[in-house]
DNA sequence: TTGTAAGCGTTATCAT
DNA sequence: ATGATAACGCTTACAA
């Protein structure tokens, strides 16, 4: 019969319920391989701490293995669906291996405090976007196992989309619907993602013999309010100097873009073909479906929770290079052929 | 100067450099009112902390103390904007109060296992969602501080939103509008929220001497696909069946119903009206921007945290019964006074 | 194979 | 005011 106390069930219990001693029950409980105890005692502690509802007390384990099987997810915003993607497929991993995910969304607090209050709780790693770590004091993350969020290279290591073929992909879809005059979104920020992104779309565009003018580069933040902004700057230029087709950071940008030529009866994709990047769910939502770029944000965020989970790779020893995943260009109803104006 | 080596400074360190003995440390670095040192102590104490880059671990301060000061979050789904509100209004609290946040993504694992996880780790409380409380067998969260997302009453205290007033506010917009033939959809689960809503949208159009025909009660999925496959089926009657307004139970529904409106060339709202409710950000992104109510999930996920956070509440002692958080209509283009047939 | 003893890094209860 | 000493619940040698 199962007690189900409020009193917390430890070892000491089990023991004498079991008539074994203390650390008896935690070589059967706890260790695997080499635990070499005999089979009746085994049972017998087995089945008593079934009857009591054991259940080992991970702050203890974790102080004496110096291990506290969680992991800390330090993201920018939570609400960015990319973010929340990434966390997802984070928490999956983290979850089957049985280890806690401790979030940290950098909108509350800064992310140094956050991590120190990681490593105050002993985290076995952590994994925190690349804009975040750049900005973050040198040091701060010494010590720690970190895995950067869509970076390859750098200090750390990194799990990374093939930004520069999105970029490619953009640009070489929408020169293949015969546009000639390009415009491009995007945070100067120094992150990685976003300048691949970038240098992939402008690379492809002087392959085939274009440039992207100084007015057609619009700086703003990779947000939904920074694609409206940089939108309302394009459609303010004159018809002659406005661009026919726009390849946005990432789907936030190009969703605002999107929004604000609604607004303005700037008409998608009959007047502006629009390229966006990441391939949240939201893309599909409008009208006309946003062409993307799709990204797999959640495997991204499930192969950093398994850099740091996996015995293999944790310490930074054998850690695999790890190829970028690949990128897949989604043709939705955002982009069409250049008209003749 | 400060040292930063690998090797984790412990209360010991700072209690030889500083020449006194380690529960010294202890008093000074930890307990806030009674500690009782000589000021002089106390200095050298903080300044040898200091030196060595001292950082209380918390895995064994939580064995001691039996706190753990962490709070469980078990959500439907991250990707599901509302709750990736919640979870950013428990983080922010739970950050500034010195807890974590262990996030579960019930999409992942069965929240049963989830909640075995948190209880090794010896959360301090939980917040969870009404669908997944129900579900749970019986006797699961005993001795467990728990806190429901958006469900009012219950075996256990919860954050709620004013959902019989969305609904009626939703009616009494759309019946302002002319409109006299109503759809509602929404999931048939015994969610508390989603009851409430279509509760209080069924008893204003009774107040108005309307009913809503059984045709035109849609049950789904309170998805975007649900949403899609709702519309599909209302656009499939005959035309004088047909609503001229519908009230969707969130607005993953509403977008979904929005987009199979667009898709299948009805217009909105010259041919039909809509309301969701949630005021997630995709809300303003699609055209006609959707008109909904507004609920503050980010506020309900703070609340919630802080009641597990609060020494004043924790232990369901004196636990306020929390007041609903009030709701808003916020009309957009996604309702237009009913034309004439 | 199993029990004894030690220790993980704290906090808490005492003496002093 | 401060220092021994003993937990907290567990893992890990090392003995027996």
């Amino acid at each position: 019969m199962a007690k189900r106390s409020n009193a917390k069930v430890t070892t000491h219990d089990v023991a004498k319920r079991a008539g074994v001693s203390q650390p008896t029950v935690s070589l059967v409980l706890s260790r695997n391989p080499k635990a070499r105890v005999a089979e009746g005692t085994r049972e017998r502690v087995i089945q008593a701490a079934t009857e009591l509802g054991y259940r080992p007390n991970l702050l203890a384990r974790g102080l004496v293995r110096r291990k506290s099987f969680s992991l800390g997810l330090i993201v920018p915003d939570l609400k960015d669906p990319f973010f929340a993607d990434v966390a997802s497929g984070a928490e999956r991993v983290a979850s089957d291996e049985g280890f806690a995910l401790l979030l940290c969304d950098r909108r509350g607090n800064g992310s140094l405090r956050h991590i120190e209050a990681l490593r105050g709780r002993q985290i076995d790693g952590v994994i925190i976007d690349a804009a975040a770590a750049a900005a973050l004091p040198a040091g701060a993350l010494d010590g720690l196992d970190v895995v950067l969020i869509d970076q390859p290279d750098g200090a750390w290591p990194g799990v990374a989309s093939d930004a520069e073929s999105a970029g490619r992909l953009a640009a070489e879809h929408l020169l293949g619907l015969g546009h000639r005059r390009f415009a491009f979104m995007g945070p100067a920020a120094d992150v990685h993602t976003f300048r691949m992104r970038e240098r992939g779309f402008v690379k492809a565009l002087r392959a085939a013999g274009l440039g992207l003018e100084a007015s057609l580069l619009r700086r703003g933040p990779a947000t939904v309010t920074g694609g409206m902004e940089s939108m309302r700057a394009l459609n303010a230029l004159s018809a002659p100097e406005r661009p026919t087709a726009v390849f946005c950071a990432n789907d936030l940008m190009a969703l605002g873009a999107h929004k604000q030529c609604a607004t303005q009866g700037v008409r998608v994709p009959a007047d502006l073909s629009l390229v966006g990047c990441d391939d949240i769910e939201m893309a599909r939502l409008v009208t006309p479906e946003l062409t993307t770029v799709s990204v797999p944000a959640r495997e991204i965020g499930a192969r950093a929770a398994r850099l740091l989970v996996d015995p293999r790779t944790v310490g930074g020893v054998a850690t695999p290079r790890s190829r970028m995943l690949p990128v897949k260009l989604v043709v939705r109803g955002s982009t069409a052929p250049q008209q003749a104006r």
